[in-house]
DNA sequence: CGAGAAGCGGATACATCTTATCCATTTCAG
DNA sequence: CTGAAATGGATAAGATGTATCCGCTTCTCG
């Protein structure tokens, strides 16, 4: 028998040619509007940019997650790398520094991939990329402590807090000035550095105080 | 005749007792909610915690507009005294870390009065007590830098980001960690404070980019 | 006390902005 | 050609805001 009429999008078989082209341009538009301005833009406005109908979008992706999930493929694959990348270098500091601002610049240049790799598990993803990022930070932070380039009492907490603050600031700031966060990034840098005449933090988050500050920065999923 | 049948609020006369007491709930409640969660609060919400009808608000005060100006007339005034005994530190470089202190503590508590005093004018309000806190500021800044403790290249904008960062992730901090935020602000003080082998900053904002940050950060006064 | 003005609550109108569905019409492909 | 696939956009349905309206209640003052 074929494939008879069901209405599961994406089935078997392959795609009619212009529906291909379609589904290339909402994924491609919601990159875009995604990356921009961040998870909370609307699905009318992803096919409007796209230049279908909103109808379109909901026959390719049974929901905005399903949408979501193919738009940040690509940049949660290239967070990977750069946590691998930083993780090989000799120092700790200068591995923690470059990893530090090329995931700046990553999660700047999409705001759509911020709102899930800080959002605290708010837009649920199952990402293993999230996690080495994570991983890495951890070691590189661990390593660079022990070779006394860490300001005493930084924590792996602080950098998830930094992201969001520099994130926040770019997402306000891009449109008039791109590039400004890098001023607060090095600002915030200077201040995890090691060096003479800085007392130790105090006062640092437990796990899940970090995971619940995270949920209530997020976009509101719903 | 008698003041006729006009619906203006708060005509010549006093108000009835009960309308009195009613005032001073609402303009209690405002200022409780506004300052925990900012200005984005809506009016059915006060009106619940005052435990009087919708109604009753809009009978008392025109607009939101109306209720805000009465619910921030206090907090502005201690802005300003902040800014005054801060000015008169001999030395400016802790007059500025007084202020900041002060400033920021003060916004943290009260997100309503963050709103406004940062919201370069999303939010219009005619006071003078901002003008006089940005005066005071600029004025420190300019001693400070004089006196030598103040990082090369720092201006009077990046003190209105640090409080944008700051405050906003008091915002989202608060319930989980309340008191979390100064840590920050002490590794941003850090990062302004002239110290050997910093590289000055560069890159920094016009007085027109500024607002616009601060117009888009604002929560959307509609 | 009692009448009438003042005040009251909250349902309701209206606006905006989401996600998601439905179906008459158009387009493709064999 | 023809039928299945695809389309678009009006529309449902649900949130959340501001602001109004009006029947009912409560004060106040003679």
């Amino acid at each position: 028998m074929t494939p008879a009429s069901t209405d599961e999008p994406a089935r078997s078989g392959a795609l009619r040619r212009d529906a291909e082209r379609n589904r290339d341009r909402i994924v491609h538009a919601a990159q875009e509007l995604f990356a921009e301005r961040g998870l909370a833009v609307g699905l009318n406005e992803v096919a409007h940019h796209a230049g279908v109908g909103v109808g379109t979008v909901y026959r390719r992706f049974a929901d905005k997650d399903e949408l979501i999930h193919a738009a940040l493929e690509e940049p949660l694959a290239k967070l990977s790398q750069v946590a691998q990348h930083a993780g090989e270098a000799e120092r700790a500091w200068d591995g923690l520094s470059l990893l530090l601002g090329r995931i700046t610049e990553l999660l700047v240049d999409n705001l759509g991939l911020r709102d899930v790799a800080l959002g605290g598990g708010a837009w649920q993803f199952g990402s293993t990329a999230i996690e080495r990022v994570a991983q890495t930070m951890k070691d590189l932070l661990d390593r660079a402590a022990a070779e006394g380039d860490l300001r005493d009492g930084v924590v792996g907490d602080d950098v998830v807090m930094i992201l969001w603050l520099v994130t926040d600031l770019a997402q306000h700031s891009v449109q008039v000035h791109p590039g400004l966060y890098r001023r607060y990034l090095e600002i915030m840098l200077d201040g995890l550095r090691a060096s003479p005449g800085r007392t130790p933090l105090v006062e640092h988050l437990t796990e899940q105080q970090t995971q619940a500050i995270c949920r209530r920065w997020a976009v509101a999923p719903g």
